[in-house]
DNA sequence: GTGTTTACAAACATACACGTATGTATCTAA
DNA sequence: TTAGATACATACGTGTATGTTTGTAAACAC
C-alpha cells in the first residue's frame, strides 16, 4: 500500500475508530475482532496496528472521542458554581440525557460502555482509572451540592457525597434503562426526570429516619 | 469416571454453577472458559457438557438462581398492594439494595449481570427474554405507583409509567455505582435513598414545566 | 447376577484470533 | 534525485476455545 499524506492517515484513523464503534456495538467488544473492525473500515489489520497498540488501545480510543468533551463541560460547570446551582446542576444532567437521545455517536459508545463491554481482572489498568475517573466525577458533583447546601436549596441535614452518588447513579440508571427501552423522547422527559430528582433531594428526610 | 446417585449428580451442578459464578466475575463471560469453570469445580468439560448445552446455558442457569427469588416476591407485592403502596414500594427498594449488600450470591451475580457480560446481536435470545423480563416489571411497578396515585400519595399529573421507568433506573443505578464504589453501608443508607427518591415523586412538577 | 443407563473423564478434530514479521508503494526531505 | 521514513497489506506461526466422540466405572432396573 501506499503511503498517504499526514491528514489522509488521520483520517484512516477516524474511520477504524468510526469501524470499532460499529463492530463493538454490533458484537461485542470481546467478541468483536480486529479484523472485523479493518474489514468493516475497507482496510486490513495492518492498519489497526499501525494506529494503535492493540484492542485494548482503540477501545480506549473510542472511549475518548466522546466522553473527553462531556469530562470538559462538568469542568467548566465547577469553575463557575452560578447563582443557582442546584437549577444549573439539573440542566446540566438533562443536556446530558438529550445529548445521548440526539448524537448518534454518543448514543453508539454509551451502548458499549454499559452493556458491550466486560471488566474484569484482566483489564484491570482499564478499570482502575475508570474507577479514578467517576471517584473525580463524584467528588464534584459533591461540592457542586454543597455549594447548593449553602445556598439553602437543599436540607442541612443531607450527606452531599451520599446525594452525588445517588444522582449519578440516577443519571446512569436513566440512561440505562432507556437504551433498552426506546419507547418515549428523552430529551423531552430529560427535564422532569432530573427536577422530580431534585424535589427528592429537597425534600429528603434526615439520614437516620431509617 | 463412575455414575453417581441423582444427589450427587444435582450436587455437581450446583458446585459447576457456583464455580460459574466465581469464573464469570473474575475473568468476565466472553473471556471465560468452559474449562476455566470444570477446573474451578474440580471437573472436567465432560461434566459441562452432560448438565448444560453450552455457556449460554451455563449462564443463563446461573442467573435464574437469583432472578427467580426476586421476580416471586415482587409478584407477592403485586398481588397485595397494602395501605400504603408507596410506602411498601420503598421497603421493597431498600430490601432489594440489602439484599445485595449482604448476600455474596446475589452480590456476584448482580455484578456480573451489570459490569461483566456483553450484549451483542449474538446472545440475541437472551437479550429479548431479558427485555421482556424488564418490561413485565416496570408495568408492575407502574401498576403499584397508580394504586399509589389513587390513594394521594402521588400528585394526579404524574405519568406513572414515566415513574417506574426512572424508579427502575435508579434502582439498578444505585446498585451499579455502589458495586463500583462499596465505600459506605448500603444496608444502612438503602432507606434512606428509597425515601429520598419517593420524596421526589410526591412532589413532582408537572411534565409540561420544561 | 446381568444388562443397561448414567455421569462424567479423556482424547481429538476444527477453527479462529492474535501478534509479528515481512513486503511494498508512496511521500518527504536533503 | 535519491535515501529513508511512512502507511499500510500480506503471510505465517502459535495458542487456545469449542464441540464431539469415545471410554469407563458405578448405579439402578429386572
Amino acid at each position: 500500500m501506499a503511503r498517504r499524506t499526514k491528514e489522509q492517515a488521520a483520517e484512516t484513523r477516524e474511520q477504524l475508530l468510526d469501524a470499532a464503534e460499529r463492530v463493538f456495538h454490533a458484537k461485542g467488544v470481546a467478541r468483536a475482532t480486529l479484523d472485523d473492525i479493518a474489514r468493516d473500515a475497507g482496510m486490513t489489520r495492518g492498519a489497526i496496528y499501525w494506529h494503535f497498540k492493540n484492542k485494548t488501545d482503540i477501545f480506549t480510543a473510542m472511549c475518548d472521542r466522546v466522553t473527553l468533551p462531556m469530562q470538559a463541560m462538568l469542568d467548566a460547570q465547577l469553575a463557575d458554581p452560578g447563582e443557582d446551582p442546584l437549577g444549573q446542576l439539573a440542566s446540566d444532567g438533562a443536556r446530558i440525557l438529550s445529548l445521548v437521545a440526539s448524537d448518534p455517536r454518543t448514543l453508539r459508545v454509551f451502548e458499549i460502555i454499559l452493556f458491550k463491554t466486560e471488566l474484569s481482572e484482566v483489564v484491570a489498568e482499564v478499570m482502575a482509572e475508570e474507577a479514578e475517573r467517576a471517584a473525580t466525577c463524584r467528588n464534584q458533583l459533591a461540592t457542586i451540592l454543597r455549594a447548593a447546601q449553602q445556598k439553602g436549596q437543599i436540607p442541612a441535614h443531607v450527606d452531599c457525597y451520599l446525594a452525588a452518588f445517588a444522582l449519578n447513579g440516577y443519571l446512569i440508571g436513566c440512561i440505562r434503562e432507556w437504551l433498552e427501552l426506546r419507547e418515549f423522547d428523552l430529551a423531552q422527559r430529560a427535564e422532569w426526570l432530573m427536577q422530580t430528582f431534585y424535589m427528592g433531594l429537597r425534600h429528603a428526610p434526615p439520614l437516620d429516619a431509617a
